[in-house]
DNA sequence: CGTTCAGTTGAGTTGCTTCAACCCGTGTGG
DNA sequence: CCACACGGGTTGAAGCAACTCAACTGAACG
């Protein structure tokens, strides 16, 4: 289950709401309520260009939240997208503010949220621009590993993401043919294994992380949020 | 002239120093102090494989700062090098807080930049995913034109990089030697004229725009604060 | 039973990398 | 003042990783 700040938690329940696998969130007409807070399923945070190719920032997990509002206080720079039957509450701006006003703890989260947030972009950054396939894959599994890790949703190394290799390849900047065969190239070394619709198994993680040029260790104190 | 917040003139009059090219930006002893504040000179923030490839994340401008702490708030996830002679100010993270609480505009204003900094990020790492070299070099000169003009850096389109092609390369995802191809086409075709250790001007922004595959108008006011 | 859609696999192409040579401006020491 | 080394930029040639295109499979569904 997921553990909510308190202060939280009566807003969440009478701004929740479920959504649709498939539809795109759009900020409410009035634009004062911008910020998104995931309560069950998984959100993709992309952007696209002109022909359409996409790429996926990030993904939204149970327990985060996303405001995906620019400096103008206007537009959205990212679209948002429900990747499956999810629960969501919106929240209003000024009541987010006001919130956080309140209760010093959760600005304290809050805050550690986002350098974990930022970190998690470098580490995919420093991928996307200087890493082969086969290590920028073994990275996001990693990560999506241990993030679901630390909200209760894997179990033994096993967990299911609910992407189809196309989108797996929108977030690793890869085409979907290419993340198939890395795919495939791993499940053969005995890394992992992949069953129907992306239920994925960790079966040697350290040999995985070597395979990601990542540590373990130094990663998820940086990546997860209040990891000692 | 750089023009900075009043609450923080007194601060960075006290805590300025000068800093060489090429010294890398470690965080003080006593852990305490940790956000630096760019005056004069650029500041790169990278991260590096064990192979010593390096990915640059962001540059820092004058009038822009960085907090380079990891979410343990004992490390840092990136390294912070000195791209040219600066003059930066350290700023304890209490004495930042602090700030931040007593000046609700400050407060507010840097909510903005960090908001432009998180939309600049995620352009790059589309093009990053998804760009040619062209697109990605285009929009990197792009941005920071912008960048510098905002902050009356630059002269009707020319300004000055202190950058090589190596450490643009490290910011493109780009090999130097392809960095190198990529601007000498752009040369040829009259977009852009580059002199000796990258004075760069460009000549026709619109048609870098279509290469670069942005809308200068939307991305001006996404990625600098304060546009309106 | 046919259609559709995601994944898989092969073949051929391409864009970027690596390696290597060369140029040139700058600094340095005899 | 010249000789030389050095670091960056430039260019060519060769290699390779990832892409595109296309065909096939198998599962899901009406």
């Amino acid at each position: 289950m997921l553990k909510t700040h308190s202060a939280l938690q009566e807003l969440l329940v009478r701004d929740k709401r479920t959504v649709d696998k498939g539809s795109i969130l759009k900020s409410e007409a009035d634009e004062s309520r911008e910020r998104f807070y995931v309560l069950e399923g998984w959100l993709a945070a992309s952007k696209s260009l002109q022909d359409g190719e996409q790429q996926t920032l990030d993904f939204v997990l149970p327990g985060e939240s996303y405001d995906p509002t620019s400096a103008d206080y206007r537009t959205s720079f990212v679209q948002l997208e429900v990747l499956c039957d999810a629960v969501i509450a919106i929240i209003g701006r000024a009541e987010w503010e006001r919130l956080l006003q309140d209760h010093s703890d959760l600005q304290y989260s809050e805050k550690i949220n986002e350098i974990a947030a930022q970190a998690r972009h470098s580490e995919r950054m420093l991928r996307l621009g200087k890493s082969s396939a086969e290590t920028r894959i073994a990275y996001a599994l990693i990560e999506l590993c241990m993030r679901l890790t630390a909200i209760n949703l894997t179990e033994d190394g096993a967990f299911q993401v609910p992407l189809g290799q196309k989108q797996l390849g929108d977030f690793t900047g890869l085409s979907s043919v290419h993340v198939c065969r890395t795919l495939r190239r791993m499940n053969r070394l005995g890394l992992i294994t992949t069953q129907d619709h992306m239920d994925i198994t960790i079966h040697d993680v350290s040999k995985l992380a070597e395979h990601a040029e990542v540590d373990l260790g130094t990663l998820r104190k940086e990546i997860i949020p209040g990891a000692a």
